[in-house]
RNA sequence: GCACCCGUAGCUCAAUGGAUAGAGCACCAGACUUCGGAUCUGGAUGUUGGGGGUUCGAGUCCCUCCGGGUGCGCCA
């Protein structure tokens, strides 16, 4: 219903405006708030301030605003669903609904938007398969799969990719450990338990291996140069540790409900020779140079227009001047593959089956038959540290220099930053900080030192709570009950912890507040619910939409803005909750269009602590008691009221890969 | 040296160029014969790092300085 009035009013503005000052405006330039006190009103439009911009640029004269949205009112006259407007502040036009029309056409319907259109991939987690996943792939996994929940809600279509970089340095050092310093042979691999983890320890000693003896770092290129050509015994080993491994991750994010379509590998874009057809469609397009002098001598080049200096043009290399191809090379013709621009594909295979059927595929090199139809997207979304911020712009730059299609151009880097550790939290893995660490505010997590927060211990550690808090609070539930809903707990806690930072904002990660089931947490939210379950565990045979039809819009209206001394009731405060209430898919247009998952998760959090508000103001004074209001019309309007924070909350929460339990 | 990000309450962080800059944590004091106290109410904290500019209006945009982080690989 408020998207409705958003959008009629945005129409009929765009109207008036032409009518009145001849300016073409597109409805959605036309900007709508929700205005600081309830008071002024239920919906703020600031266009006049944009007019009288406008009018004085192009006719010189200043133009109050305030007259501006005079005449706008004028123009608008009577609209269906609003009572009146009002014009307030600089020249604000504030509107007020009619509250009893609002309140029958409450919906909980994600509107579409302004759609992408077409098929949109989102890659996100990509992590080296390796060794365990820590924090900072939990947050690049839960930011990424947020907004595929985002932007599946608002109809569109979503691909997610998983890329795995399986024949990197990363899993080169693993191979080179196990084979140097574990001497292990793929048969002995089998029984070792927690593979991951046994990688994690494994790879930070490799580390200290190289630094042991220089020449140790040469049986590293010895590995990489097996990797090159895909076969015999050390290859064998680095399939095995990556598959196995990416098996792990997968696991992993499963259990905060993240899910994957396809697991695009790189061992299957080198053999299928992506680089070869993409570097010669980069060639015919002049889209880069080959570089006949200069410290680039004999390189492949992709040269970023109007950025570059004198002393220091700005480029990249994607093919050295021994002939190979460097990641950012690969990078542009898997990118090239994603939106359709190669004219090849993969060959894939079934991977991994979850638990309700849906089944991951992965790349193959042998020859299948199935062709489900992956890639050929209208844009892709990438979610990736903001370190890789550099190559990322050429990898757009590079699909940009080959397609004409417009749409393109929405693709986008999901820039992110890190998860840091505290100095205090990195004492508590039972890592001694150096001189230069002992003076700083935060400590870089490194896979290679063996230094992070290793994702599955810390989901232990969240359920492990939240199972002591359950157990203490129902300790009538069966076992297994208590532990499905410690799950949903941590979960809730997890992600909503990754999702109230804002994607720039550096996470210091502290073991209390991500511990916490208080204040501002996931777990908080869900109270919310539960406590609203509760109430509808009392009041089982409502019926309230029979109710609303019964009702006269005279005696809504006044339920909903009278004020009573005696009993403390405050039809406006009810109201601002329902119009709060109202406001999610608003937040969602605003979340997505910022590709910004914190603002859903933000209002999710203020929803609830408006719930909690208005039900404790039972306490003191009993006013708000939906369960044992004696007036009928008075107890159906609560139950309405509750009824709708709880869909739209719930809502909120699943957009943020939450789930809700009936008990906690 | 060049580029990008950050700097907001004691701490951790919010605030599509808009109305009186807000939350949580921590601290203190409170809350009914509970629709569940993982909650709520109250307390007080700010020259939005400094300075200049743009405009009806700046935490937000521009310039400059200070302080912190990151990138600027023929690594991935």
């Amino acid at each position: 219903m408020l998207t409705q009035i958003q959008e009629t009013l945005k129409t009929l503005l765009c109207s008036a405006v032409e009518k009145l000052y001849s300016i073409t405006m597109s409805p959605t330039e036309i900007v709508t708030e929700f205005p600081p006190r309830p008071e002024l009103g239920d919906l703020a439009i600031p266009v006049a301030f944009e007019l009288a911009k406008r009018l004085k640029a192009t006719t010189e004269k200043k133009v109050n605003p305030r007259q501006i949205a005079e005449a706008l009112r004028q123009e608008l006259g009577k609209v269906d669903g609003i009572s009146r407007f009002e014009i307030a502040g600089g020249g604000y036009i504030n509107a007020f609904f009619d509250r009893s029309t609002f309140v029958t056409k409450l919906n909980s319907d994600i509107a579409p938007g302004e759609k992408f259109g077409g098929k949109l991939i989102v890659e996100h987690t990509s992590v080296n398969p390796n060794k365990a996943a820590h924090i900072g792939h939990l947050r690049n996994a839960v930011l990424g799969d947020t907004i595929v929940r985002m932007l599946k809600a608002t109809g569109e279509q979503v691909e997610v990719h998983n890329y795995i970089d399986n024949t990197g340095v990363q899993v080169a050092d693993v191979v080179v450990g196990l084979k140097h310093i574990e001497k292990k042979s793929l048969s002995e691999l089998e029984s070792i338990d927690k593979f991951d983890y046994y990688c994690w320890d494994l790879y930070a000693r490799v580390g200290r291996f190289y630094e042991e003896a220089p020449d140790n770092k040469q049986l590293r290129a010895e590995v990489l140069h097996a990797l090159e050509h895909g076969q015999g015994e050390v290859a064998e080993l680095a399939d095995y540790v990556s598959t196995r491994i990416l098996k792990c991750h997968l696991k992993t994010m499963q259990r905060l409900d993240i899910t994957y379509d396809v697991l695009p590998r790189e061992s299957e874009i080198i053999k299928l020779n992506f680089w070869q057809t993409a570097f010669e469609k980069l060639k015919q397009a002049g889209a880069i140079y080959y570089e006949t002098e200069g410290r680039n001598k004999g390189c492949w080049v992709m040269r970023s227009e109007g950025n570059k200096s004198e002393s220091e043009p700005d480029e990249k290399i994607l093919v050295r001047s021994n002939g190979t191809v460097t990641y950012t090379g690969k990078d542009i013709a898997y990118h090239l593959w994603k939106l359709g621009l190669l004219e090849l594909d993969f060959n894939y295979k079934v991977f991994y089956t979850y638990p309700n059927g849906k089944q991951v595929w992965i790349t193959t090199p042998e020859l299948t038959e199935d062709r489900p139809g992956f890639g050929k997207a209208t844009a892709y979304f990438n979610v990736i540290d903001v370190g890789q911020s550099y190559p990322q712009h050429y990898v757009k730059l590079g699909v940009k220099l080959l397609s004409s299609n417009k749409q393109i151009d929405k693709s986008a880097h999901l820039a992110y930053e890190k998860v840091v550790l505290t100095p205090r939290s990195a004492r508590e893995l039972g890592y001694e900080l150096g001189q230069e660490d002992a003076h700083r505010s935060q400590i870089s997590m490194s896979g290679r030192k063996g230094l992070g927060v290793k994702a599955d211990d810390l989901i232990d550690k969240l359920e492990e709570k939240a199972l002591a808090g359950v157990t203490e609070r129902n300790p009538e539930l069966p076992q297994e009950k208590r532990e499905e809903i410690a799950h949903i707990l941590a979960v809730g806690a997890l992600r909503y912890y990754l999702l109230k930072y804002t994607r720039s904002s550096v996470i210091a990660f502290d073991f209390d507040e991500a511990l916490t089931f208080e204040g501002e947490t996931g777990p908080y939210i869900q109270y919310a619910l539960v406590r609203i379950a509760g109430i509808f565990r009392k009041m089982a045979d409502i019926d309230v939409s029979s109710w609303l039809t019964n009702v006269s819009p005279e005696k809504l209206t006044q339920l909903l803005s009278m004020k009573e001394e005696a009993t403390g009731w405050d039809g406006n405060y009810l109201w601002s909750l329902l119009h709060f209430a109202a406001q999610l898919n608003d937040v969602l247009r605003t979340a997505i269009r910022s590709l910004e998952p914190t603002h859903l998760a933000k209002y999710a959090y203020q929803l609830a602590a408006r719930f909690n508000e208005f039900y404790n103001k039972s306490a003191g004074m009993p006013i708000y008691k939906v369960v044992a209001e004696p007036d009928l019309d008075k107890r159906m309007l609560l139950v309405l009221i509750v009824d709708y924070v709880r869909r739209q909350l719930t809502l909120a929460l699943q957009l943020l890969g939450i789930n809700v339990p009936d008990r906690m």
